[in-house]
DNA sequence: CCTTGACCCTCCAGTCACTGGAAGCCTTAT
DNA sequence: ATAAGGCTTCCAGTGACTGGAGGGTCAAGG
């Protein structure tokens, strides 16, 4: 199998698969012409991670999975460990976008949308602390914007 | 005000500032020295965008708003549409975050997480198709993982 | 006068997970 | 012979910082 075809079956760009190899994730052979060749197992490899990354698994927490994977003699309470941990994670996340929510809705809706200059959304922007909703402020670490999601 | 203390009033770090000023955020004064030196109104910019940043608002958003808030003679609509195409943007980023947090946490209830290598989790990311709250999968566009949250 | 320590400066590299593009082989069909 | 399409490598860029090296500046204490 090329690599357009494993592209095809595993829905993931052909770039992505080139990258995946580059850093390891997967050890497709080569055919005499240079061409990589994904063997079924590959692909196979491919789209379990594609499903763990479609799950918000990092790169190298999928890695971690796949060789729990291959690992027959895993224990179940690792894997459970790591999509736990991320769950946590992911939850946080939740909690950070909702509040962000909250506080821009509030102040859509306070803002009247014209072509007055007047606007409730750069007045809480401008003003220090006094915020509707007790927003994003401090959800997480009570320093910085470090919020990224 | 140097940059230690312009970092203290912000609740940013010095570095982010340094970078702030090099994407032409803000423009501190320099000092004889070389020193930056921060005004009232830089400070006022910086919090104005710390803020904006809290609320997940990008770099470019901010400084658009920053030029908005620095407009008189702005309309408070443009204001709304940037916070309204934001807020879209997070009920998105909440959705696909949800449908993560489902899936994985039916995942999580159905392993045992002892020291038995049979494990649900690697199960389903080990089949394609068929899963559990039809998750994450079809969360916005129909090809590959592109949701980095 | 000298040193110490806390600041400040610039520049470079790294993060994460790709993505885009250039330049150039290889293969297949016409 | 040539054209199209697939494959290769390598390099650079994304966003928004963050870390660190190497070095200048300043105020206080000995």
């Amino acid at each position: 199998m090329n690599i357009g075809q494993a592209a095809e079956a595993t829905g993931l760009p052909a770039k992505t698969l080139r990258y995946y190899e580059e850093i390891g994730l997967v050890k497709p052979a080569r055919d005499r012409n240079g061409y990589r060749r994904f063997a079924t197992v590959d692909v196979h490899n491919l789209a379990f991670v594609a499903r763990a990354r479609a799950l918000g698994f990092t790169i190298e927490q999928c890695r971690t999975l796949l060789a729990l994977w291959q690992n027959k003699s895993r224990a179940s309470a690792d894997v459970r460990a790591l999509a736990l941990e991320h769950l946590e994670h992911i939850e946080e996340k939740i909690a950070d976008l909702t509040a962000m929510r909250d506080t821009l809705s509030v102040l859509v809706t306070e803002c009247a949308g014209d072509d007055r200059s007047d606007c409730p959304i750069l007045t809480d922007l401008a003003q220090p602390d006094r915020r509707g909703p007790d927003a994003a402020s401090q959800a997480s670490p009570p320093r910085s914007p470090r919020v990224k999601a």
